[in-house]
DNA sequence: GTGAAAGCGCTAACAC
DNA sequence: GTGTTAGCGCTTTCAC
């Protein structure tokens, strides 16, 4: 039904064979025959059909994105940027959703394991362990988790936390709140790791939690019994559903709870109050990511080079929804200075 | 390097025929011999390559999805929707995003075609005689645009945009802008036909416009010098960037200028003023669109039947950005009644 | 119910 | 520089 390279062979009048390497190796074929070749198949509209050429070749020109939710404005820019990058190099991407759940992860890595030069997983939710193992099934790199060996880009999670607990404490807030974000996350753990030892006072951690607004609603009324005057979330959707909670609970925000939420997702800067927040380059993690699958994809057989690792910076925004807290300075009777 | 069907046979000893029967049509294959072929390939891992495959039967099991703008929060819904969809049907999605270009949506059309059972195209930008002609290359549905032949699913936005005119006029308002889409979107077409048939009054039609934030930002003057009291956009987004805009050029939302978004995306909820917007169903719409394109696939060689479409319904959702305008009752000098 | 053989569209030695 | 041939992993006749 679709044309062929053999369909374009018998219309230039040359063997199959010089059909493809037209395609496939230009230079080895000459110049007369190469443009003769290319007329025709251009006039019958022919494509090499790449999923016939990776049989032989190896090469996909495919690669998988899996993510734990399209739908969570974080993962979006990410995407966009990894698609545009990919494509850059000639790449089509498969995107798949687990909905946070890791065993869909391990399926989804070895169903698109055969079709793609590589699979890249965000924010992973199952064990170093199996991603380790599936490594060794398929070249694979890995967004927003740490482990030797397995090529990855990681955004600085822990400084964010950490310059976002010390906004809260020269704002003079002590009683503190992490709502962490949900189980089998790095990026949660590096948030708590980091947190705790910035804060110099109590942090209570609540959590683990659906890393969604409802997520973040959810837990308003326990930040409030925890008697927290200041709350660090997990990421930007959990922090303005906890603000709407911290509302609707009858609290004000900044004035009587600040918080503070991590991604800078587009949402933040459009709702009421401006959500402080530390941003993450999230299209820029996209890139590089992308990138870093396309090499290995190109040291092929060499003996493992050391495994590339991808660090980015953020960077704490600070907008409207921390204020000044009941530190030393504003203590009942305070004085008047 | 890959474990192929042959090594699944040596280990069962038969020959690899009855391997691939025992995935491709299993009951062909007497049951002993089918539990011990399953064993070995559970065993070894063997998993089917589904290029190779294809080649044969001509069905990939993928699909494509094209978008024009992925970070566009109209779309994530749509593609999560389309993505778990097609996963229920083992298909998996290459994702590709086109920024808006005509161009490109045609060659990402015919560089998917050979690698996917079909290509969904949504809110298409391209002509519909370029549509027309590359359904012949690849199975094709559309999202957001009514084609005779092509199979598609429409939000109905001219329903909504009538909706949103008439919500308008009740509140009092007279001078209402419209501020359009997208050069090529049908969806922006359809509402500047039903809003101009709805609109009793004058209707300042402002645009095209890219459908963004910005492109919303970037009219927030020509409204305000067209005198418009109330403003209906052609998304959310737009709206959002507008009322931004509007704030910016000292006019209050909804006291001196109404604002009204389509498709009730996840900010319209979060953003204050609260926006007023109609209520796209994205997500049923993947679904449908999918469903619609794998039947496509099915009815294979067919007489072709009647080609479906599914027109799905939309709803006014009222919230504060929209408010009185200087109708009759609230004219200067009017009676306090 | 199973094996043998041909071939999907293409590339990659190898001759000439 | 081009044709010949084998074969990537798999399905699908066709015998038996």
């Amino acid at each position: 039904m679709s044309v062929t390279i053999r369909d374009v062979a018998r219309a230039s009048g040359v063997h199959i064979s010089t059909v493809s390497r037209t395609f496939s190796a230009p230079h080895l074929v000459n110049s007369n025959t190469r443009s003769r070749v290319l007329a025709c198949a251009e006039q019958l509209g022919y494509r090499p059909n790449r999923a016939a050429r990776a049989l032989i070749t190896g090469r996909t020109y495919n690669i998988g994105l899996i993510v734990a939710d399209i739908a969570n404005p974080f993962f979006p820019p990410l995407i966009k940027a990894a698609e545009s990058q990919a494509r850059k190099h000639d790449h089509h991407i498969f995107v798949a959703d687990t909905n946070e759940d890791p065993a869909v992860e391990e399926e989804l890595v070895r169903a698109l394991a055969k079709q793609v030069d590589g699979v890249l997983v965000v924010s992973p939710r199952m064990s170093n362990a199996l991603i380790e193992q599936l490594s060794h099934e398929v070249p694979l790199a890995v967004v927003n988790r740490q482990i030797a060996g397995i090529p990855g880009v990681v955004m600085d999670v822990a400084q964010g936390a950490r310059l976002a607990i010390e906004h809260l404490l020269s704002l003079g807030h002590t009683d503190i709140a992490l709502v962490s974000g949900p189980r089998g996350s790095w990026t949660s753990r590096e948030i708590r790791r980091s947190a705790s030892a910035a804060a110099r006072h109590k942090l209570t951690v609540i959590g683990p939690n659906p890393p969604t607004e409802v997520g973040g609603l959810a837990v308003a009324e326990e930040v409030l019994r925890a008697g927290a005057t200041a709350v660090l979330a997990y990421n930007d959707l959990m922090a303005i559903g906890l603000i709407e909670g911290l509302i609707a609970a009858g609290a004000r925000v900044p004035q009587d709870v600040s918080v503070v939420g991590i991604d800078d997702i587009m949402l933040s800067r459009l709702t009421r109050p401006k959500l402080t927040t530390v941003a993450t380059p999230t299209a820029a993690a996209g890139r590089a990511a992308v990138d870093m699958l396309l090499a290995l994809g190109d040291q092929q057989g060499d003996d493992r080079r050391t495994t590339a690792h991808v660090h980015l910076q953020t960077e704490l925004v600070i907008r409207d929804s921390t204020g000044p807290g009941p530190g030393p300075h504003s203590a009942p009777g305070g004085v008047a200075s």
